[in-house]
RNA sequence: GCCCCGGUGGUGGAAUUGGUAGACACGCAGGACUUAAAAUCCUGUGACCCGCAACGGUCGUAACGGUUCAACUCCGUUCCGGGGCACCA
């Protein structure tokens, strides 16, 4: 009785299916644990070995859960709007929904093979109309809403007309709205008030800079964009201002900065999502301009107002609206040619470049504290859409300002004393100000209130608090992508007032619209109805996807309030971190949106968050040569079907023409070139070595399987291979697993080869979950082993079922009972690697104790269920349980099985471990001391000598001091 | 550049709260079983030194420095790898 795993795999999942034993229902009488799942866009690559480590591991966690006698939410569904969809449409024609169909189609094969407990029936798709009926629904209430500062909550925006028609925009005195009462918000003609209103919605339009190709007609990702140009076809690539959607999340950046002290994330994590948010306080200063009689103001904001004094220099953003304005006759080309220099430079490369560029205005500011007149730079460095796009620089508080100084020769002016070395910046608070005017022989962290005190009573500034996150871009360029439920009426937006969903309309080519629009623009019904052209991002879908599970066949809400009380918050949300800033901030804003609407009853949508790491490929490389060969005819030929294996390849930088490498290597060419042309007699003279990926699945581990290389590219089926120890050895790099660097492995195979079970666990076994690593096949062997094992302590081959009924012992007692601990503390802290583990180690005592009792294997089984749930159940069912495993009861640990008396303690000298000594656990200082000093070795180390001090720590360590 | 994470034997990793570094596996080496192979089982396996022995010693958790009776764990500096930086998802 072998263990068949392909046969009991299959069985199983057809048993499953049929029965429905993953169907979950909305029984609200049973406690409920929402277990979720980041979902996967469905690219056409299908599924790789790095998505399923997280699913592996919330799946075991479902199953845990519901042995314990929770009712599980544990669902799976796809995001499947997405960019490579369109960009596969664009090349081949094929309709995004149906490549997407076909890939979701590969992908749910995929997850079934490793034998998930979804409830397929919950499954949502993001580009679903019955889905995206209410992502446009939710975007509506977007649109409808704005946000009561008052009330730090959203409101409809009926209340605020309400408020505008009795008391009009008072309260916008404090900001830089404008100002109206109500007689004259009446006044207003529609188009005004739809204007002012949409400096209020949620959901609002404005204008964006995007990356706009010209030769592509086409607006770009920034990661389709390289070194400036379209990485496509790489033609030049430059900002455009178009209009754009929005979503107003700087209102909440209080309240994400706050709901973070409410949930359990990670540390990292919600240090990188407040340092996102960026909250700073500081001030907004107006320095006036010196060539500009009209009084044109520059305004700074900065954090460091105590600084004033120490201002050396202006740096404003090269598109701050004042540029060409200040700009001196005498520098106007320059700054012309820099304008259009950073016009080429994507924002990412501007904020990473080392290298300081800029240029002079030729304007001045005037310091309006001692009239000091201070120059006014333009450089990549500031961002426009940052602070107020221009800081006041202080290089001797701040490094980059201080480089900038340097590389301009800016004189630097010192106000912190000896702090400043002249060296290098020191962005202290602790010095005593000096060359500060009336803040001078202050501590800067003193000077900082009385100078913003200062600013706001000569009216030359206010104290400010700002947001480094921005609105979030709420629009695409895009075909595929929900549509807006928007109209345009002379220059108007308004709700569609058609029934949703607004469906997706066939577009017969998948290229752009005119000016930038997106594609939707070239169907002249669309533009007729006056339909907005844009469409919405690839996170809407995903920020709200969560709740529809709970509900997903709901036709007249996005999700019942009854379904979303109960399922409530996912208790746990396993995903990447890298969607630490983009989509967990996104749906956190739209949950706390929908909280203050009154939809849910919650305003964060995610208790617990888990970072599944990154699994990455390990590329394997061969080395092709491409050599210039004579003879002695004066015949010369390009040959380029010889590979080199990697120790040769590994000399290429020592190479130089005539030296000793070159020339081995280039004998070893013509040896095979004799080979290839046997009469020819080619003499290789010169030759370059490219690497080039090859299919991790033909490499076992570096060396290549050259019968396989064949096979898979006949082209290279003459091709010769220069050995090292016979055999061809690859090159290595470990890179983002992906389709084009071939070094993607498939599920599929290792289930087929070694089972579901044994995939499942040996992705746990790699290591923790959060951490990312390269995949590696090697070593899935040792899991299949263990599989094996433990299906012989039920089975034997040629016996069968060896289960007997006799009692345990108190020794086998005690070793389940470590395990049942053991796996159960792994399990709830997600530590899956060492509950592997844990699973090995009671296999082998069990092993090694010769047990075959039902009453220490069954309990066993249960604990193993939720890690390999087909072997599980399979023997579950052997041993002639008529009900499911998966509804068992989970073991119970009990502390009297595994209670010791005493412990083997490690005794260190001076910190070091020289001996063990078994010393009861009630032991006190005084018998441990009494002990130790007996012992022959302490004896040896003492030397006669008095220990200084003896350090015993209960049930750790002794430690003696000489 | 900025923010976050990581670095432990030949390899993946363990050490949960500062308390025996290397659990559990892979690989490798040797052995048993077998006509043979597969499967399975047993033994050894961080480096170095001494030695008849070892339940002997020294070193060792990226590098350097610090705190402590005790540091993979805490602090500081540096190096290397990964993720994010607002239109990939």
């Amino acid at each position: 009785m072998e263990y068949d795993f392909r046969k009991i795999e299959k069985d199983w999942q057809k048993k499953w299916k049929e029965s429905n034993a993953y169907k979950v229902a909305n029984d609200f009488s049973k406690p409920k644990c929402y277990v979720l799942d980041m979902f996967p866009y469905p690219s056409g690559a299908g599924l790789h070995v790095g998505h399923p480590l997280g699913y592996i591991a919330s799946d075991i966690y479902s199953r845990y859960k519901r042995l314990k006698g929770f009712n599980v939410l544990h669902p799976m569904g796809f995001d499947s709007f997405g960019l490579p969809a369109e960009q596969y449409a664009l090349d081949t024609g094929q309709h995004p929904a149906e490549t997407t169909k076909k890939n979701i189609a590969t992908f749910k094969s995929q997850l079934d093979n490793i034998g998930f407990c979804y409830d397929w029936e919950r499954e949502v798709q993001t580009s679903d109309p019955n889905y995206y009926k209410w992502t446009q629904w939710i975007f509506l209430q977007l649109f409808n809403s704005y946000f009561d500062k008052k009330e730090n909550k959203a409101k409809p925006i009926a209340d605020l007309i309400k408020t505008f028609e009795t008391e009009g925009n008072l309260a916008a005195r404090s900001s830089q709205l404008t100002a109206f009462s109500a007689d004259e918000w009446k006044q207003f003609d529609e188009k005004q008030k739809a204007d002012i209103l949409m400096n209020h919605r949620l959901a609002f339009c404005g204008y964006g800079e995007v990356n706009w190709c010209e030769a592509l007609g086409t607006v770009l990702a920034n990661d389709e964009v390289v070194n400036g140009v379209s990485e496509r076809g790489g033609h030049p690539v430059v900002k455009k201002t178009l209009r754009q959607w929005y979503l107003r999340i700087t209102d909440y950046a209080d309240r994400l900065l706050e709901g973070l002290n409410t949930v359990d994330f990670s540390d990292a994590m919600k240090e990188m999502q407040s340092n996102w948010i960026g909250k700073s306080s500081g001030a907004e200063i107006e320095f006036g301009v010196k060539s500009q009689e009209s009084g044109a103001k520059l305004r700074v904001y900065t954090t460091r107002p105590d600084t004033i004094f120490g201002v050396d220099f202006m740096v404003i953003a090269p598109e701050y609206e004042l540029v060409e304005e200040i700009t001196t006759k005498e520098q106007q080309k320059a700054v012309e040619e820099y304008i259009t220099y950073v016009k080429s430079r994507s924002e990412r490369e501007r904020m990473a470049e080392k290298k300081i560029s800029g240029v002079f205005t030729g304007a001045y500011a005037k310091n309006p504290f001692n009239g000091r007149e201070i120059p006014i730079w333009i450089s990549e460095y500031v961002l426009a859409g940052y602070g107020t796009g221009a800081i006041m620089a202080v290089p001797c508080g701040d490094e980059r300002d201080l480089k900038f100084a340097k590389h301009f020769n800016i004189p630097v002016t010192n106000i912190i004393g000896t702090h400043f070395n002249g060296e290098e910046a020191n962005p202290t608070k602790d010095a005593i100000l000096e060359n500060s005017g009336f803040l001078d022989g202050l501590v800067m962290r003193e000077a900082l209130e009385i100078a913003i005190n200062k600013i706001e009573e000569l009216g030359i500034g206010k104290r400010k608090v700002n947001y480094k996150m921005r609105d979030a871009a709420f629009s695409r360029q895009r075909y595929w992508g929900e549509p807006f439920p928007i109209t345009w009426e002379d220059g108007i937006a308004k709700e569609w007032t058609g029934e949703l969903p607004l469906v997706l309309p066939e577009v017969e080519k998948y290229g752009p619209g005119p000016d930038g629009q997106g594609p939707l623009a070239n169907i002249p019904e669309w533009v007729a109805q006056e339909l907005e052209t844009n469409t919405m991002p690839g996170y809407a879908g995903s920020s709200w996807y969560f709740l529809r599970y709970m509900d997903n066949k709901n036709e007249k809400e996005f999700c019942s309030r009854a379904a979303s009380d109960y399922w409530n918050q996912v208790d746990l949300y396993i995903g990447g971190t890298e969607h630490a800033v983009g989509h967990l901030l996104y749906s956190r804003m739209w949950t706390k949106v929908l909280y203050d609407l009154g939809y849910i009853g919650f305003d964060e949508p995610f208790k617990r968050l888990v970072n599944q790491g990154m699994i990455q490929g390990s590329s394997r490389f061969v080395y092709r040569v491409i050599c210039k060969a004579m003879n002695n005819d004066g015949e010369g030929i390009e040959y380029n079907d010889i590979f080199l294996s990697k120790a040769f390849a590994d000399k290429r930088e020592k190479m130089e023409s005539g030296n000793n490498e070159w020339n081995e290597i280039l004998d070893l060419i013509t040896h095979k070139l004799s080979i290839v042309f046997p009469k020819k007699n080619f003499q290789a003279k010169g030759f370059t070595i490219i690497p080039q990926h090859v299919d991790v699945n033909i490499v076992d581990g570096f060396e290549l399987d050259i019968e396989a290389f064949r096979k898979l590219k006949p082209e290279f089926n003459n091709a010769e291979f220069i050995y090292e120890d016979g055999k061809y050895i690859c090159g290595s790099e470990v890179e983002k697993m992906s389709k084009s660097k071939f070094n993607t492995v498939n599920p599929d195979d290792l289930v087929a080869k070694y089972g579901a079970d044994t995939f499942r666990m040996y992705e746990m076994f790699l290591g923790p979950v959060e951490m990312s690593k390269p995949w590696d096949t090697k070593g899935i062997e040792g899991v299949h082993r263990f599989l094996k094992k433990f299906w012989r302590l039920f089975a034997d081959e040629t016996k069968g079922l060896i289960i007997n009924d006799e009692e345990p012992t108190a020794a086998e007692l005690k070793v389940l009972h470590n395990a049942i601990r053991k796996i159960e503390q792994d399990t709830e802290r997600f530590s899956f690697n060492t509950g592997v583990s844990g699973f090995m180690i009671v296999t082998n005592e069990l092993t090694d104790l010769k047990c075959h009792k039902r009453k220490i294997l069954e309990p066993l089984l249960i604990l193993l269920a939720p890690y390999a749930p087909h072997i599980a159940a399979e023997l579950w069912s052997l041993l002639g349980n008529a009900t499911a495993v998966l509804d068992a009861a989970y073991p119970t640990f009990e502390e009297k099985y595994v209670k010791e008396s005493s412990k083997a303690y490690p005794v260190a000298i001076n910190g070091k471990t020289r001996t063990e000594l078994t010393i009861a656990l009630d032991a006190t200082q005084q018998q441990v001391e009494e002990l130790v000093l007996t012992d022959e070795t302490v004896k040896k180390w003492l030397d006669g000598k008095q220990p200084k001090k003896i350090i015993y720590v209960k049930n750790k360590m002794i430690n003696i001091v000489i």
